[in-house]
DNA sequence: ACAACTTTGCAACCGGGTTGCACTCAGATG
DNA sequence: CATCTGAGTGCAACCCGGTTGCAAAGTTGT
């Protein structure tokens, strides 16, 4: 994503772009997949631990990212897809590879959304599934040959 | 739960029940519902936080219980509830409460199992509802009035 | 009773996440 | 343009859940 796409988006969400920031939002579209803090730490050299947190934090309140758990303890950060700038429309299942430990979007996948028991008051949801991811699957099965 | 009772799960599961084992066991049952590591620590003050880690970890490579993320960074565990001493057939979705910040097991609800798309090999899911609980929703309700 | 192995408590460690503080910088104001 | 002010930032320190090394204590078999 171009610097100028990304500080639109910024400005969109209400956040006021900075230089920082929009590395931070560029590193995430490059990625295309949700990035732990440590992930977002090792590509981005020129900011601070700290800064890298601020900046998610920030945009987690601007509903710019997302944080899920990654299925191991992590936490990982991805781009809202989402159009509304003031609400998390685009959930959907994650699936996260034990091999290479990289989560995946399932796009494609609705979020099921299964009736709650009396008195239980759904607000968001998560599905994660954990499993072999294509790559490592393709791998594997090379080194059997 | 019964101590000999507990004691007869931990052989189930191919574990020597020894003392501190079963008093993890008897807290975990007790609780019915998952808890966190520090959770543990607070309820059974007999035992080193180290030795309620090394029981759950052997636990859990056992099945006897199962760790689940609670949304929040934290990790629980719970019984398993299977028969099956070597797999875990019991998945069921969790709801946690974002006000008292517990985590329930929702049994009765089947974990939803979409088609993956090509080359994902699913392994586990989990699926995780977060949102306001049966009694703290009662308890809003109360405050308003 | 002894040796060999397992379990346990303690203390230290680790890494992700978080915060306090002082410095820097951009924009507003006179 | 000089100055003031608040936001943004880097650094270092901290917190806390989770994890490990090690030596003491307990268990088991002979």
């Amino acid at each position: 994503m171009e610097s100028k796409e990304c500080e639109r988006l910024l400005l969109a969400h209400g956040v006021k772009p900075t230089a920082n920031r929009i590395v931070v939002v560029k590193a995430l579209a490059a990625a295309g997949r949700p990035l732990s803090l440590s992930e977002l730490e090792r590509d981005i050299l020129s900011i601070d631990k700290s800064g890298v947190f601020r900046a998610l934090t920030l945009f987690r309140d601007h509903h710019l990212v997302h944080a899920i758990e990654d299925g191991s303890g992590g936490t990982r950060y991805e781009l809202c897809h989402s159009h509304h700038a003031d609400r998390d429309d685009d959930q959907h299942p994650h699936f996260f590879c034990r091999v290479c430990r990289r989560t995946y979007c399932l796009e494609g996948m609705p979020l099921p959304s299964p009736a709650m028991p009396d008195g239980f008051q759904a607000e968001t949801a998560s599905f994660l599934v954990t499993g072999v991811c294509p790559e490592c699957n393709s791998r594997k099965n090379n080194m059997q040959r």
